[in-house]
DNA sequence: CAAAGTCTGTCCGTAACCGCACATACGTGA
DNA sequence: TCACGTATGTGCGGTTACGGACAGACTTTG
């Protein structure tokens, strides 16, 4: 989204971590924030690099890869406005995947040291962090199995469906190669699921633009790892007390 | 092992982090511990369910498993005395994995409420905790990738490795089919692999009793991941502290 | 309109592994 | 020693995806 409700607000209440916060805590969260926008392929850390800066997305598709030696890549998680990218956060400490935005959107952006202090400061910040960290950790293990034993198309649905979410639109844009990528297929093997899909007509995609038909027919199409990825990373916000709508300022 | 240096021991320096703790606090942990011994296949918590207590593993090794509808299983990691089973832990929180024994070892066992509070009061504690709750968060994340792009061969190198780390002996007990599991491979994808490795004089592999030969020859095979995530894990009680050796009481 | 670049559909030989089956070898206990 | 259960080695057709290549279609740029 291009246009906000109004400038204060800056997309604020559109990261479904921080809108879970209580009211009084977001107004204080937000001063210490900053909207950034993220091209796509935007880097935020390296594997093993120190991370500098939290972000909570609120559109937009991050994805969390795994490099190998060989130029290879995989994608073990997605991260979207129901998320946050840079966690588990140590001092001094890095991740072993780099961040990379997928489609491009926006962010709000947090120092690291201030994140360590809110997570000490408040309780339900910190409640809700930790919480995250265990759906991310899940989101992963799951990733794992699915790698190892779902096809290419049922991986590519499942693809489709989370980026679905994520973005709040029924199209997006992302070429084969890239996906190929974070499949970790060839995108000739892209291609071929992709065809299959849209010719169910499930999907259409044309040069890197895609769009979504029929949601239910990806769900059915897609391995299972989608909902129960998606009901544990729903989990940490219905977990936490429910907001109302943000402060009409 | 089945014998300790000592009775008020316990093996209790025989887990690395809490090996990496200053003495002082090693010994007050030591009062909330108790040695429970686990026998092959022993479940310490299912997806989903409440972690009531935190392990560290002093022998042996416990998998963290992925659990598909269809009945499949993959592993997501190997814990053994280098790490800890449960975290990240979160207060009525639990992982969306299963914890299970793959050769039969010793465990210091916590309450989780006492983990909780051990975690909040020392530093030091806590740190490690975070910092080990990382490299498990790298360590899956190579796991995926892992799993996607390398060979049974490979991954099965990696997996004797790794066991091979933490059991502290050449030989443990390990049948094919359990394997093929751990590597959601079939039975006899694993049968010939281990062919390869046993014809190259690598290892013995005699009904469920595998003996390693050529460690080096095994690294050689081995994809990159082996490396990566031991790396990763040693930097974990490298970062901090070195403890002298146990109490002589 | 022309040219260059990008993205996609398709093809083919090959490799790895599945899914299943069967035979063999080892170990235990009667 | 024999029988039985367990564990392993092996074989084979079928499937999926790799690895590499090529042509066509669309888009952008000049």
């Amino acid at each position: 989204m291009s246009a906000y409700a109004n400038a204060r607000d800056q997309g604020f209440s559109r990261n479904r971590i921080l809108s879970a916060l209580p009211p009084g805590e977001r107004q204080q969260v937000f001063e210490v924030v900053k909207n950034v926008a993220l091209p796509i392929k935007t880097v935020l850390f390296e594997p093993g690099a120190p991370i500098d800066a939290i972000h909570f997305p609120i559109d937009g598709v991050i994805s969390l890869v795994t490099p190998l030696n060989d130029g290879a890549i995989v994608e073990v998680a997605t991260i979207g406005n129901e998320g946050i990218v840079g966690v588990p956060l140590v001092p001094f400490g890095g991740l072993a995947v780099r961040a990379i935005s997928q489609v491009a959107g926006h962010c709000l952006r947090m120092d690291a040291t201030a994140f360590l202090e809110w997570a000490e400061r408040s309780t339900a910040f910190n409640a809700l962090v930790e919480s995250y960290t265990q759906a991310l950790f899940g989101q992963i293990s799951q990733a794992a199995a699915c790698n190892r034993l779902h096809s290419s198309e049922e991986r590519l649905s499942r693809w489709l469906l989370m980026s679905h979410d994520r973005v709040g639109s029924d199209e997006f844009m992302i070429t084969q190669e890239f996906l190929g990528q974070m499949l970790a297929a060839r995108r000739s093997t892209v291609s071929v699921s992709a065809g299959i899909l849209q010719r169910a007509g499930l999907i259409r995609y044309v040069r890197g633009h895609v769009t979504i038909l029929d949601r239910a027919g990806l769900e059915a199409v897609s391995c299972e790892c989608y909902t129960v990825i998606k009901t544990e990373l729903d989990r940490v916000v219905r977990r936490a007390p429910q907001q109302g709508e943000p402060p009409t300022s």
